[in-house]
DNA sequence: AGGCGGTACTG
DNA sequence: CAGTAC
DNA sequence: GCCT
């Protein structure tokens, strides 16, 4: 107990270092991050509360670890402090998350209209309150004083001080916010750090059950997700496609760029009304935030305009083709082709290899999203017939159906084989491709596996439900290894934000997270950083549940993994 | 000034 | 190896 | 382009 003590104080000490403040009550309209390693039970008897329920879903509940990433957070990456990743309980998972819409389209079926309280009530300000606070705890070293340990000490409850004899210890803080939200009222809060920032204070509505009413109103958004910068995204959507179609490493992190602040913008729930309040969002920067006043102002973007020349356009027209990219497009617009049927014309003497081929040919197929129904239905057909030829086969669809999208770009078969009767699922993927050839199920491939006995293989290729008029889909199957199931599981099923997030959150740890397992002490070259000089321990990698355990990620169903 | 994921397949 | 896809 |  007396550790456990010792620990806290410790640990309120480091808060405060860092420019966070504690509070010794728990005041919904100051306290803008919970941290606590305890229980739920202690938790709540510290902050005096009946349940989860009652801390308002713009305070997130953290643990110890978030402090950690945040301060020894070293490059590149502001999503290594997204409080979910930290969240202590995971009845709160969403709370603290900038999203409007990450349970959006979960399960839908039906009967199952979506859910209004829950998407608008992890929306709000608790994007400004998790940067805000990120900005505090990272940049506010120079503040001079702190409070004197014993203070603090003083004005913790005795309660939350008990608590943590018998579990670990439980902290509140609050830090101050930079006036970065040009219509906040700044204002001055108790410490008197008089160079510091501006400061101000948030302006939380504590006690409404902070659904729908409070925060969406001033936009009249009785319809759903009625994106208030819609305007500014459509057009960094633009510019972003325009870099993203030229070659060249620049552009490429540029339109990663505007990828994120799109992202920023979609949850973003005002109207931006300033330079500074654009600036303010942690992505945005000097150059972006100009944009976006531009487009404010005037309703478009000029860069656009003289950007989107017609090789551009041309280029972004080509590599909807499977297997073209910004090379071959500009290649091939080089050697005079402008149209598909240029392409396929073979105008200037440009040639297809076997997958673009296919591309060109079901361009508009492979361009368009399938209903959620049927890529159910032909998963539906795949997987009686792949337990047929082995029935101690696992076959699950991944990717965006497993998220329970609406609409999949794509069906993903994961397939692997428990060995615990000595067999393996070692070049079922041929015979089942032969079969689903024969079911005229698979219509055509795109990348065969290298070889297709390892048990670990890719292939690619087209599907469609046999039937006439029907579609081509793209479909992926993977094949792993028993063992590393559960890593693949995590790979597979994304989305891709999630996965970042797993692994720099892994990486921080002193991990590295890939779809074969979560390693310990891998050791890269730091001049070509896709060597490993030490391939590492496994640590874990047969269960998704027992990762998500050792990164200290709540545990959340894959529905619930949309962060995109 | 350097990082922004890491891996597999194609030709 | 570069290029592409995920 | 943005962040450290």
């Amino acid at each position: 107990m007396r550790h456990a003590t010792e620990r806290t104080r410790s640990r309120m000490d480091i808060i405060v270092r860092h420019g966070g403040n504690l509070i010794p009550k728990f005041d919904v309209s100051v306290v803008t991050h919970i941290v606590t390693d305890a229980q739920k039970g202690p938790t709540l008897r510290a902050l005096g509360l009946r349940n989860l329920d009652k801390i308002p879903d713009h305070i997130p509940t953290v643990k110890w670890s978030w402090i950690v990433s945040c301060i020894g957070a070293t490059q590149g990456d502001a999503r290594l402090n997204e409080v979910w990743l930290y969240a202590a309980f995971s009845e709160r998972i969403d709370a603290g998350i900038p999203k409007f819409n990450s349970t959006l389209s979960r399960n839908r079926t039906k009967d199952n209209v979506p859910d209004v309280v829950n998407i608008s009530h992890i929306s709000q300000f608790t994007q400004d309150g998790n940067h805000l606070q990120e900005r505090n705890l990272i940049d506010m070293d120079d503040i001079s004083e702190f409070p004197d340990p014993d203070n603090l000490q003083r004005s913790l409850p005795r309660a939350l001080l008990d608590v943590t004899k018998t579990h670990d210890p439980l902290e509140q803080f609050y830090a101050k916010a930079k006036a970065e939200l040009e219509n906040g009222s700044p204002y001055h809060s108790d410490s008197e750090c008089g160079s510091g920032p501006d400061l101000s204070r948030i302006e939380f509505h504590a006690d409404m059950p902070l659904a729908k009413k409070g925060w969406t109103c001033d936009k009249r958004a009785d319809k759903i997700d009625v994106c208030p910068n819609q305007d500014v995204i459509d057009k960094l959507q633009e510019l972003m496609e325009i870099h993203k179609s030229r070659l060249g490493e620049e552009d490429r992190w540029r339109a990663f760029s505007y990828n994120k602040c799109i992202r920023i913008l979609k949850s973003y729930p005002r109207r931006i009304q300033s330079l500074n309040e654009a600036r303010s969002l942690a992505g945005v920067g000097e150059k972006t935030a100009s944009k976006i006043i531009e487009i404010i102002e005037t309703g478009q973007l000029r860069r656009i305009d003289y950007e989107n020349t017609d090789d551009i356009k041309v280029g972004r027209l080509f590599q909807g083709i499977y297997g073209v990219g910004q090379s071959i497009a500009y290649q091939w617009y080089a050697s005079g082709c402008r149209t598909l049927d240029d392409v396929l014309s073979g105008k200037g003497g440009v040639k297809l290899n076997p997958a673009q081929e296919i591309g060109l040919k079901f361009y508009s197929d492979i361009n368009s999203r399938m209903p959620r129904d049927e890529a159910k239905a032909i998963f539906d057909l795949i997987k009686p017939i792949a337990l047929q030829l082995d029935p101690g086969l696992f076959v699950e669809i991944m990717g965006s159906f497993r998220r329970g999208k609406a609409d999949c770009g794509d069906i993903d078969i994961l397939i692997t084989r428990p060995t615990d009767d000595g067999k393996t699922h070692a070049g079922i993927l041929s015979r089942l491709l032969r079969e689903l050839h024969a079911a005229e199920i698979l219509t055509e491939d795109l990348a065969l596996p290298e070889n297709p006995y390892d048990l670990e293989c890719i292939y690619r290729g087209l599907c469609h439900l046999p039937k006439e008029g029907s579609s081509r889909r793209r479909i992926d199957f993977l094949t792993v290894p028993w063992q590393s199931r559960g890593a693949a599981l995590i790979y597979y099923t994304g989305d891709d934000i999630f996965n970042r997030a797993m692994r720099m959150k892994a990486r921080v740890m002193g991990y590295a997270l890939n779809q074969r397992g979560l390693f310990a002490g891998v050791v890269r070259d730091p001049h070509d950083r896709s060597k490993k000089l030490n391939p590492g321990q496994l640590i874990a990698s047969e269960t998704e549940e027992e990762i998500f355990r050792i990164l200290e990620v709540p545990w959340q169903e894959p529905h619930q993994r949309i962060r995109g």
